[in-house]
DNA sequence: CCATCGCATTGACCTTTGTCAAAGGCGCGG
DNA sequence: CCGCGCCTTTGACAAAGGTCAATGCGATGG
């Protein structure tokens, strides 16, 4: 955890241009972008995209690099272009909730408001493709179809949220850890049954999520294998045997 | 429970149309809204909140009816002009967790969805003004201001839900009573110490709210008040003695 | 004004999860 | 390929909160 932070403050010294491609290589950046159809930007002709383009640039991020500060003033948004990455929020006292995980085609950051209301911290290596807000906001209100996109996926975003909220304030360790299985698997396997899916998350950072401490998940998984509910191979690669069990188990302890 | 489920059902019985206004009503409505300046049609001209108003009804409902079911096609949307609300999901198995408490001014439904994705219940007596959601999706992408301003709403309430989650997930019985006194004195009583508000939830719905059991809630309450912090009076009614020390219990057990 | 009903409080006890500590093993760098 | 560091697992124990049950009390209606 020092050691993200500090990767985290080295990104921020390295500032989000580093990675930026030159002008001329901008204009076609969209063109070849590989979450297009998929993100907010979806609907926008050539020549909006070129307009919004103008103003924004593509980043690199290392794992563990974080992107903004819960706190900090709302200065930029973003796609996600690749990777994932965690939002999360923190006690004065250093317990963290993570309050939400993003993937290819996601947007992040605060648009509209003062105050960036999260942390966004890359959890593997990822792209994003990154607008100043002020010059984003001012697009997107002459722009009523991003908005609309916008707000559908702001909209999706606190349907789950609200989902999620069921999990933490009723749910049990063993319910938490089945349901983020399945979460999972529907996120990065969508055949689901038998295939391995390596998680993009550790331990601490599962527990982060499902309000547990590393203990508990780890002993829910274990007990879970022994079960032959699911297979663990390595640190991140989960099986899941039984899907049907799994889900049961997520829903009643 | 059971009372508030049948009274749900009547509710659902009776129609929503019950207490709409005669046409020629309709057309003034807007002007005496009292929450006209707050809601989403805040900045719509006259000639607009008479379109969107000739689609939308006012609705008056008692404490404990609900107004919309978690899983339900989603076919209302709707204003909230007096009263409060909850927003609840629940497991399987009964276990219930209140997502959400909406005021005056606040928007319920899910607009540009299918589904439902949480029941909306009346906490006291309310009004709201309602729409078909279908209507209210049209007028909406025609209007983009509209749009804009549910967007804002939307991207508040996300942030506002995913404070909350810090609490479900890494707070302690204590800090979370504690946090939730100081939300509902900030939005029932602005002025702060020493005076007495009146909270509109029950012991249990507190409890749905914090993740925890009606028992601990009340213990937390008790505790509370032996150390002087705050005065209890009734079953509803709470004053907050030392605001800061109050403040201190919500960050830190 | 009092009886009653239902919510709230209180108490005793138990389960779940967290805490602290030690050992195991995966994977990276030498 | 091996050793070391860090993440993970495992264990023993403590504590927070849940469960079950009984009592208290505020508000409604007769």
């Amino acid at each position: 955890m020092d050691m993200q932070f500090d990767l985290a403050q080295s990104a921020r010294r390295e500032s989000p241009a580093a990675n930026s491609c030159p002008a001329s290589a901008r204009v076609s950046a969209c063109a070849q972008c590989q979450v297009r159809s998929h993100a907010i930007c979806a609907d926008l002709d050539g020549a909006e995209l070129d307009a919004l383009n103008r103003t924004g640039r593509r980043v690199s991020l290392r794992a563990g690099q974080t992107v903004m500060w819960e706190g900090d003033d709302s200065t930029i948004v973003a796609n996600v272009i690749e990777g994932t990455l965690k939002l999360s929020t923190s006690t004065g006292d250093g317990r963290e909730q993570i309050v939400g995980v993003v993937y290819p085609s996601d947007f992040i950051g605060r648009p509209f408001g003062a105050r960036t209301p999260h942390s966004v911290t890359a959890l593997t290596d990822a792209r994003l493709c990154l607008f100043p807000r002020g010059a984003f906001d001012g697009f997107a209100r002459e722009h009523p179809q991003l908005e609309h996109r916008l707000l559908q996926r702001t909209l999706d975003d606190l349907d789950r949220t609200r989902a999620w909220m069921l999990l933490l304030g009723r749910k049990t360790a063993r319910e938490k850890v089945a349901s983020f299985l399945i979460d999972m698997t529907r996120r990065l396997d969508p055949d689901g049954e038998g295939v391995q899916i390596d998680l993009p998350l550790s331990r601490q950072q599962m527990a982060d999520i499902l309000g547990l401490t590393i203990e508990t998940v780890s002993r829910q998984m274990t007990e879970m294998k022994r079960l032959g509910i699911i297979e663990l191979a390595g640190r991140r690669g989960v099986c899941i045997l039984d899907e049907d069990r799994l889900e049961a188990m997520a829903e009643a302890a």
